[in-house]
DNA sequence: CGCCAGGTTGTCG
DNA sequence: CGACAACATGGC
C-alpha cells in the first residue's frame, strides 16, 4: 500500500457517490474500489493521507490525471461561491467532489445507459456488459469493453445485459466510433459546440447525453447537463440564471447543483426550504 | 403493486 | 415549434 498526502478540496465519498461515475463501490475495510482506465485500484483516505493500492508511479502518471488533482478547486470554488450564496451553500455541502478524467468512450456509454433509468440498474446494466465483452482484469473484474468489442455484439446479444431500448443505441455508437466515422480523441481538442454536433449524430444521444459525455469524458468544464433533478433545483434555487452565467466552470456548478439536490429532495415537495441558506 | 428513473425519438396538431 | 406517447426494465 502506498501513499501521498491528501489533496486540498478532494474527497473520496463525495466524487464518487455525486452520480458522475458508476463503477466505483465501498469495501468492507472502508477503501473504495473501482476499474477505469483498464485497471483496477483501491484506495481510501484518512485524515490527511490518500492509501492506494497501486505503485506511486502509476498512481501519479495515471490516476492523479484521473482525480483531476492539478485542476485548482479551492479557486474555481471561490469563484462560483462568490457569483451566488445559494450555490455556495451546495458548494460547502459536498467541497470534496472532484470532476473525475474519465474515459471519453465509457462516459459516452454510462449516460446512454443512464437515459430515463435509476442509478442502481445504470450500475447493473454497466457491471454485465462489461462481463459480457469487457477484458477480463482479475476474478470477476472487467475492464470497459473498446468500441470494436462492443460493436462486435448486436442488439439480440446484448439482451443479456437488460439495457431495454438502449441497446440499439449502444450498438449506433459503437458502430460510429469503432469505423472512425466518429473520432473521440480529436472531440478531446475541438470547441465544445463542435462535441455537441458530433456526439448528437450518435442515435439515441441527445443534448443532456452529449453534455454529461463532454463534461465527465472530454472534462469540458463549460458542459452543462439538464436532467430532471438539474430542472427542479434551477427552477427552485436559481429562478432566472442560466447555465452560462455560471461561467467558464459552469460543469463543476452543476456537479455541486445536482448532488445538492439530489441529497434534498424535500426540497422539491413544497416542504419549507429552511435548510437552504444555513451555513452561509 | 404502481410510480418513476441523470432522455431520446417519432408523431401529431 | 411545442406537447406528448412510446420505449424496456426493475428498484423502491
Amino acid at each position: 500500500m502506498n501513499r501521498t498526502a491528501l489533496p486540498q478540496a478532494f474527497d473520496l465519498e463525495q466524487t464518487f457517490s455525486c452520480g458522475q461515475c458508476f463503477r466505483w463501490h465501498r469495501t468492507e475495510d472502508n477503501f473504495w474500489e473501482g476499474t477505469a482506465l483498464g485497471k483496477t485500484l483501491r484506495i481510501r483516505q484518512t485524515e490527511n493521507m490518500l492509501e492506494f493500492s497501486c505503485s506511486k508511479e502509476e498512481f501519479e502518471t495515471l490516476w492523479a490525471h484521473y482525480f483531476d488533482l492539478d485542476g485548482d478547486y479551492p479557486a474555481m470554488q471561490k469563484r462560483l461561491g462568490t457569483f451566488h450564496p445559494i450555490l455556495k451553500e451546495a458548494i460547502h455541502y459536498a467541497p470534496g467532489i472532484r470532476i473525475l478524467r474519465q474515459d471519453s468512450w465509457e462516459a459516452l456509454c454510462s449516460f446512454i445507459i443512464s437515459q430515463n433509468n435509476h442509478i442502481p440498474r445504470i450500475i447493473g446494466i454497466i457491471d454485465r456488459l462489461c462481463a459480457l465483452c469487457g477484458e477480463p482484469l482479475k476474478e470477476e473484474i472487467f475492464a470497459f469493453p473498446t468500441p470494436e468489442a462492443l460493436a462486435a455484439q448486436t442488439v439480440e446479444s446484448l439482451s443479456e445485459i437488460r439495457a431495454g431500448f438502449r441497446a440499439k443505441y449502444l450498438c449506433s455508437a459503437a458502430a460510429l466510433v469503432s469505423s472512425g466515422a466518429l473520432c473521440l480523441e480529436q472531440l478531446s481538442d475541438a470547441p465544445i459546440s463542435q462535441g455537441r454536433e458530433a456526439l448528437r449524430t450518435i442515435y439515441g444521444v441527445g443534448a443532456k447525453v452529449a453534455e454529461c459525455a463532454l463534461l465527465y469524458g472530454f472534462h469540458k468544464m463549460e458542459a452543462f447537463p439538464m436532467d430532471v433533478w438539474m430542472k427542479r433545483g434551477m427552477e427552485i434555487l436559481f429562478p432566472g440564471i442560466a447555465p452560462e452565467d455560471f461561467g467558464d466552470c459552469a460543469g463543476l456548478a452543476q456537479q455541486y447543483i445536482f448532488h445538492y439536490s439530489r441529497m434534498h429532495p424535500a426540497l422539491f415537495r413544497g416542504e419549507k426550504s429552511d435548510t437552504i441558506g444555513r451555513n452561509l
